[in-house]
RNA sequence: GUGCCCGUAGCUCAAUCGGAUAGAGCACCAGCCUUCUAAGCUGGGGGUUACAGGUUCGAUCCCUGUCGGGCACGCCA
């Protein structure tokens, strides 16, 4: 037997009921999508049907007799020992054990691709997640979207998909300029010339590390004129202390008018520093990207202007008080958006048509944007606009991540990046670890609300459901290191020794590998990957605890240990999914 | 005020997009190491799925209302 030609038995089972169907309904009757679930009982079988109760009301037969009618038309199949009729007209398969023990060859054959499907069918798919701002350290709740952007991107490069995973870089707007400004006002507190520090400038320490950074290559180099910078702004205000946008922005609009041509080096200078910082954290972290895209190249290239050309082309766009509008009402928003103001300057929502304009160009066949929860009220805009532009603004799909609510100490611990208290992702990495972090952020859904207690993340470091998992794959290769032989020996012994409870059980689980990877990558949730791994694991400790797997009996040793091969290869694939190392040794 | 998400064991969360007796972990109680890793295993108590109606063979899931929590409602990014 090789590795290719095992079938699934789910699409199996369900071609064989299509059959069924067609010869007990008519077509118009009969259900387009036949549904095939696992049991929960092992008296139910393996698998279930309710196909049954779905026509009674079109047949108008009970649901018992129609099951009985469908289980006398089910052509034969090697693989199913029985079907029975139960409840209020189940249909239950029942696998063949032989079915269910051979299936470790094909497991053991197929090794580091095994649960790898076809459902992408090679489709280009695009997933952006992460993209903060680069005006400071990650934190926390950023590397929610990255666990789970990593790992859904991951999960459906094994479902069969050519993924392309994308950060959007905001390097274009006023929050760069603010972080601008205030590395200058603490690189000016270096030079002893002292300005108020605006409430609502970045307070981060990593700010003043910037500016140490640029005082020491440069000493007074972009001192300048700094008595300029308090211009127009009133007396009274610099008594107490600035704390509004507009004394803001008008801090911004002196820098750069007494900055000039400098101004654009210390906005590069920190920019790039907290890119790579950004790049660098999230790297350690197991998440790497294919493409940074600079939303300021939009604006270069001419990209902004000419998806606003389009729009008006197409006559979605009027103007109204000096400001361009995009009537995005038409497309169910709730209100029209501002594309262009007054003063000239495009919006954030103008770029990011031209941005998700440029994603279509792009050719992706569909593109998944991974956002946080506060940003679901933008949704109906930028679907809106796709269709203004005549895209298939289905191909856009996006997954909202519900908000981390950190707790420290017992207490909700503010996330704001402009305040500088936040915990970082850097600072989580240290104190639970990679690992340990990663499995955390995707043991929910991530529709969910995610309380994150950091201390108990740190004294239960040992207790994470991660450790479990891990625990079984190395106990695994401790016994095959006893065992001393070449797994690859196993790879076609004959496992039909393999008959107990809890080895069919595990049988079975294994084979429900591959149908719940796909189906992760259809829901884009990647919690179904750790919590089939908890429960494989599960299962195998408890396995562990009650048989002992190096027997005389050698075909008995040998199926026994092609099991717990077949589990390592299960448990270690299953973790690269999540970027989790699968350790030997514990 | 309007819109979206959510409410499941003491706590944190599942439940294969309407299926059979709603499941795990933590915590609590009682046991298991001279045998392949005890970061493990076995057993136990814990529930009117916020509440009230409705839809149907069948509802934690769908519809309506009430209560409670989160988020969003800018010519900010």
């Amino acid at each position: 037997m090789t590795s290719s030609d095992f079938p699934n038995f789910k699409t199996h089972f369900i071609g064989l009921l299509q059959q069924a169907s067609n010869a007990v309904t008519s077509l118009e009757a009969a259900v387009s999508d036949i549904e095939l679930t696992r049991t929960k009982q092992a008296s139910h079988g393996d698998y279930s049907c309710n196909l049954a109760m779905q026509l009674a009301k079109p047949l108008h037969k009970s649901p018992r007799e129609i099951a009985q009618l469908l289980v006398n038309a089910l052509p034969p199949s090697t693989y199913l020992e029985k079907v029975e009729v139960a409840g209020a007209g189940f249909i239950n398969l029942f696998l063949k054990n032989s079915a269910k023990q051979q299936f470790l060859h094909y497991i053991l054959h197929s090794k580091n691709t095994f649960g790898n499907g076809t459902l992408g069918q090679g489709k280009r798919i695009q997933v952006e997640f992460v993209s903060a701002n680069p005006t400071g350290p990650l934190h926390v709740g950023h590397g929610r979207g990255a666990a789970i952007g990593a790992s859904l991107s991951n999960i459906l490069a094994a479902a069969g998909f050519d993924v392309s995973r994308e950060f959007y870089v905001n390097d274009a707007g006023r929050q760069m300029d603010i972080l601008t400004l205030s590395t200058w006002l603490r690189y000016l507190e270096l030079n002893h010339i002292h300005i108020p520090f605006p409430q609502n400038a970045y307070q981060g320490e990593y700010v003043k590390t910037m500016a140490q950074q640029i005082f020491q290559a440069h000493a007074q180099r972009y001192v300048h004129q700094p008595e300029l910078l308090l211009d127009s702004l009133p007396e009274a205000v610099l008594a107490t202390e600035m704390n509004t946008d507009e004394q803001l922005d008008k801090l911004i609009a002196n820098t750069k008018k007494i900055l000039g041509q400098d101004y654009a080096y210390i906005h590069n200078f920190v920019l790039t520093e907290q890119l790579g910082d950004c790049r660098n954290d999230l790297m350690e972290f197991g998440v790497e990207f294919d493409t940074w895209f600079s939303e300021q190249s939009l604006f270069d290239n001419g990209l902004v202007a000419h998806a606003i050309e389009l729009l008006a082309k197409k006559q979605h766009l009027y103007q109204q008080d000096g400001a361009t509008w995009f009537r995005s009402t038409n497309f169910g928003d709730e209100k029209d958006r501002v594309v262009q103001r007054e003063n000239g300057q495009f919006t954030y929502f103008a770029s990011d048509i031209a941005y998700h304009l440029n994603k279509f160009e792009r050719g992706f066949d569909q593109v998944i944007n991974i956002w946080g929860a506060d940003h679901h009220g933008y949704i109906p805009r930028v679907k809106g606009a796709l269709q203004a532009l005549d895209l298939d603004a289905e191909k856009l799909q996006i997954a909202l991540v519900q908000f981390a609510v950190l707790y420290r100490n017992g207490k909700k611990a503010p996330m704001s990046t402009r305040s500088g208290e936040f915990v970082t992702l850097r600072e989580l990495r240290q104190e639970v670890g990679k690992d340990a972090a990663r499995f955390f952020y995707v043991m929910r859904k991530s529709d969910q609300h995610l309380d994150f207690d950091m201390d108990l993340a740190k004294s239960q470091s040992n207790e994470n459901p991660v450790y479990y998992v891990q625990y079984a794959h190395a106990r695994v290769c401790s016994v095959l290191v006893q065992w001393d032989g070449n797994v690859d020996d196993l790879q076609d012994v004959n496992t039909e020794a393999l008959s107990s409870p809890a080895e069919l059980a595990l049988l079975q689980k294994l084979i429900d590998f591959p149908d719940t990877l796909e189906m992760a990558a259809k829901e884009f949730s990647p919690h179904l990957i750790a919590f089939y791994l908890r429960e494989l694991a599960s299962e195998f400790h408890s396995y562990y605890n009650s048989t002992r797997f190096l027997v005389p009996e050698i075909p008995l040793q040998h199926a026994r240990l092609a099991l717990i091969a077949s589990i390592r290869q299960t448990l270690s694939n299953g973790l690269l999914l999540l970027d989790v190392s699968a350790p030997d040794k514990m």
